[in-house]
DNA sequence: GTCTATAATAGGATAGAC
DNA sequence: GTCTATCCTATTATAGAC
């Protein structure tokens, strides 16, 4: 990392909203050197194993983000409702608003989606799982949870596609608003 | 067309199955040119834009799919029931059980959006303003139907993107299950 | 640790023979 | 209508100077 100027996780978060809008194929070295403010030399000093290394250290970051701004909060103290708007205030930062497409999202497609497979997974899980612990803390029986969280899970990635095809932000607003009653009391 | 071969039509599917596996930047002409069956140079003759002009015909003939399979088993005769099951009939095969990406889904990343922003803004509200159609047929108040059909629409692409993710079909096999009641009935 | 230079390859697109 | 050959640019990656 360029001693003064960014730190290694800066450099990671500006690759990684490349590759959040280009996807792993569409995001050029020429970009991503763009992006960090360094040579394509550099950033193979950082990164060796070059795009693919990077993209794993995009998908690292956001494990450990999610980590401190989603699962954290999920699990703290408080009512499950408020663990559960902290979240989704957090989300709706990390998405911009549903302006800014998921990393997850956008790995899973092509030739990055065997590459990153495992990391897709388990990302997907973790969060999934913190989500349905939350909804057993509240009442909800087990298997009902797990089902509820994997539903959270998927409209947010659905929105986020929605929104980015329509140019709309609402499709995402909607559902991160009907979020909690969904996953806590079950109403959709 | 290869005069005996591939229809024009068989050809854009082909061409189609590659840009919703590799996307946009992601399908190379070698690639396609090899789904085809065709040298690049041919592709050329069918397709003088190159790459975007064969993405904007398999746009084209998504749309002309949908308006055969689903959007008119959604309006035609029968109950509101019958039809929305032959719609989820048909997205089952479209998706592949859920093995398949979805177009849209894959266009709406990269330069792609831009490049084509109209027509997924247009699909996606046709096939809204369908399903909402459906519903409000069956008794379903007119601004909650459209709520109800931008959820059917988001939970679809959400499940491939889910099921993509956790290499796990079951998350999509899920959603179509609950698309009826979800849609007419409302309990998810 | 960053840069310039450069290699080697793949990518998109075209010309023209058949 | 399809092919071979070719062009040009972009792309990934490396070598080596500073």
């Amino acid at each position: 990392m360029p001693a003064p100027l960014l730190s290694r996780e800066q450099v990671i978060d500006r690759l990684m909203l490349v590759f959040r809008r280009q996807g792993f194929e569409g995001a050029s070295l020429a970009e991503l050197s763009k992006a960090v403010g360094l040579g394509r030399s550099s950033l193979y000093h950082y990164f060796p194993g070059g795009k693919e290394d990077m993209a794993r250290a995009a998908l690292e970051r956001l494990d450990s983000w999610a980590q401190e701004h989603l699962l954290t909060p999920l699990r703290a103290a408080g009512t499950p409702e408020a663990r559960l708007e902290r979240f989704i205030a957090a989300l709706d930062i990390l998405y911009a608003h549903g302006r800014e497409a998921c990393l997850l999202g956008t790995l899973v497609h092509g030739a990055s989606r065997l590459l990153f497979q495992k990391q897709l997974r388990a990302s997907f899980e973790t969060l999934m799982d913190a989500l349905a612990q939350l909804a057993v803390e509240a009442g909800v029986e087990t298997s009902e949870a797990r089902r509820r969280a994997e539903e959270v899970v998927l409209r947010i990635q659905g929105a986020l596609i929605l929104s980015g095809g329509l140019d709309d932000d609402s499709p995402f607003k909607r559902v991160l608003a009907s979020l909690s009653d969904q996953l806590l009391h079950s109403e959709v």
